[in-house]
DNA sequence: CCCCAGCCCTGGTCGC
DNA sequence: TGCGACCAGGGCTGGG
């Protein structure tokens, strides 16, 4: 599941290797990737675009354009996206839902086994207002503050990760860090938001920090079918204190990690340790 | 405005 | 061996 370590490692691995290479044109394999844009208006939008920079906004990676355009993808829960250098073999033609060709022979391939990823061309104009609309300030930018998440988390009654896992709150935090922050910070996923002191507060925007740094540095988390764009594991999961080991002991406590479900998520913790 | 249930997708797992 | 039920969940919509 692509959250923002997994993107950030993604953007991270492309940036250097295609900043300033031109795209020679897109092909479509499953129209459902661009929808409800059509697929040719992606490829209009693209075909002969240099690569100005690459960016990522909280899950989603950034293609910035010479015409001010955007070329946006979203991984969603299984997509992957692989460098290649030359053309695929039949045997990676499997799910391929898109591929990026650029001049040259560099190429992008987007594999998706569940076909919730998206790839989509956002008109400079339309930008700040899409952003805005979506998405909160990025998690490790000193915007995101205890201050900030004091004025959001007050007053409200739902469950704290539901509020962390909201995309207009605070952009990128996904299931697995919100529990691992949530662990780190020891607070309960279920506690309504406002009832956080402000020392919970201050220790929770700490510890998403932190857990997301760390992640980082472990190019994300692989449980199942995540890889980044040389088909790569992460190793964030050898690392998980509560996410996904219910029946597992608490590596603080030695009390067992239980599981429940929050916002219709499958949410780990440790009930001694989470208040 | 606030919050939550349900939907989209497919592969893997479980029970019968 | 086959088959249906169910689960995984990010982002969005509809409704209370």
């Amino acid at each position: 599941m692509p959250e923002l370590p997994e993107v950030e490692t993604i953007m991270r691995q492309l940036k250097p290797r295609f900043t300033g290479k031109t795209i020679d044109r897109i092909d479509v394999l499953d129209p459902l990737v661009t929808a409800p844009q059509p697929p040719r208006t992606l490829a209009r939008l693209t075909k002969g675009r240099n690569v100005a920079d690459m960016a990522r906004r909280g899950k989603y990676l950034l293609f910035e354009l010479d015409s001010g355009d955007t070329l946006v993808i979203h991984l969603r829960m299984t997509g992957r996206l692989t460098a290649t250098k030359t053309p695929l073999k039949s045997g990676e033609k499997d799910r391929l839902r898109l591929l990026v060709r650029f001049r040259g022979g560099a190429a992008i391939a987007f594999h998706d086994v569940r076909r919730f990823g998206k790839a989509f061309v956002l008109p400079g104009e339309k930008a700040a207002g899409y952003w805005e609309k979506r998405l909160g300030p990025e998690p490790l930018e000193r915007s995101f503050n205890r201050k900030f998440l004091g004025g959001i988390t007050a007053g409200r009654k739902r469950p704290i990760k539901s509020l962390l896992l909201d995309q207009k709150f605070i952009a990128g935090i996904g299931n697995i860090y919100a529990d691992e922050a949530l662990y780190a910070a020891g607070i309960h996923p279920l506690r309504a938001a406002g009832t956080l002191t402000g020392d919970e507060v201050a220790r929770l925007v700490e510890s998403i920090k932190a857990t997301l740094r760390r992640a980082i540095r472990l190019q994300g988390s692989s449980i199942d079918t995540y890889r980044d764009t040389g088909g790569r594991r992460g190793r964030f999961q050898e690392t998980f204190r509560v996410h996904r080991r219910q029946g597992e002991p608490c590596p603080g406590c030695g009390g067992t990690v239980e599981k429940i479900k929050v916002g219709g998520r499958g949410t780990y913790f440790c009930p001694a340790c989470q208040r």
